[in-house]
DNA sequence: CTAGGATCCTGTCAGC
DNA sequence: TGCTGACAGGATCCTA
């Protein structure tokens, strides 16, 4: 799904062609001429206050984007399980070759919202489940409202081991759903959670107040390394995950638990990798070297 | 405060 | 073969 690495790796890949590299000191990005809604229910707020704009820049908070316009206004786009923002257009470097996992092509019946952009380029909304979201608020209010607004504080950004520990120490909710609570701590979701427990031997299901100080220390620890290789491998693209030049990222093939339910564990090789369900997800882990 | 379930959606897959 | 039904899953909302 859809976490800090994956969105992360979208919105370089944004920034490259909507905004462009700075030449000269100038960044000129793509003007948006045009917003088309296929799916109302996707987008909230006026379309119009895109339209005419020129882009100036990419941001990302936890696993949400923002595209922030030269009239003060901001896209925000949510896109949850399954949405893929795909970019057609003249600064596409490769030969822009679609993978099969943007799902219907585009424009294609799942495309629900499309961005015409200046010099013949388009930007692409695709959602199978069409549970992603689009909308257009100010700039100055992007980080104060809405989902936004409650994210907590996020890895290699403004999280810091006091404050994890702290969040920490104070609920007896399984661990794992903790790790996934974005407003505790924003951009960990079910892949990353998995693998950084299994990394730091910390059984899921452990309340989190029962983690010692250096379980703590070792799973702080552990998610940053999964999450620093899941931005390198260019995210997992499980499920509906490509990045906007239709290209699929690598680390659904270098995950260390999630998904490997039935194989031996890659550590300790005596017991296989059992799934369970945990707060309404499937979570995977090592029964013998996680405690 | 916490757990658990329903909701939103539809492709996929199991079962018959 | 073709139909039916269960299921996953991020975030939210509701109930217990």
């Amino acid at each position: 799904m859809p976490e800090l690495p994956e969105v992360e790796t979208i919105k370089l890949q944004l920034q490259k062609f909507l905004v462009g590299l700075p030449r000269g000191g100038a960044v000129r990005g793509h003007k948006i001429e045009k917003v088309q809604v296929n799916y109302p229910k996707i987008f909230i707020g006026d379309k119009n206050k895109a339209i005419g704009t020129r882009i100036l820049g990419i941001r990302r908070f936890a696993k949400v984007l923002s595209i922030d316009l030269d009239n003060g206004f901001s896209i925000v786009i949510q896109i949850k399980l399954t949405g893929q923002l795909i970019y057609r257009g003249p600064d596409l470097s490769s030969k822009g070759q679609l993978s099969e996992k943007v799902t219907g092509g585009v424009p294609g019946k799942h495309t629900h919202v499309i961005f015409y952009l200046d010099k013949g380029g388009i930007l692409y909304y695709n959602d199978v489940r069409k549970f992603g979201r689009i909308s257009v608020v100010k700039t100055k209010d992007v980080e104060k409202t809405g989902f936004v607004g409650k994210l907590g504080p996020e890895p290699f950004k403004d999280l810091t081991l006091d404050y994890f520990k702290d969040v920490l120490s104070k609920t007896s909710r399984a661990i794992k759903v903790v790790l996934m609570d974005q407003t505790k701590i924003g951009g960990v979701g079910n892949i990353y959670a998995n693998d950084a427990l299994w990394l730091a031997k910390i059984n899921p299901k452990r309340p989190s107040l029962s983690l010692s100080p250096n379980e703590q220390k070792e799973l702080y620890d552990a998610i940053h390394k999964v999450l620093k290789e899941g931005l390198k491998y260019g995210g997992a693209s499980e499920l509906a995950f490509v990045t906007p030049d239709g290209s699929e990222g690598n680390y659904q093939n270098h995950t260390l638990v999630y998904g490997r339910d039935g194989e031996f564990c890659d550590r300790c090789h005596k017991v296989k990798i059992l799934k369970i369900f945990l707060g309404g997800r499937g979570t995977y882990f090592c029964p013998a070297c996680q405690r």
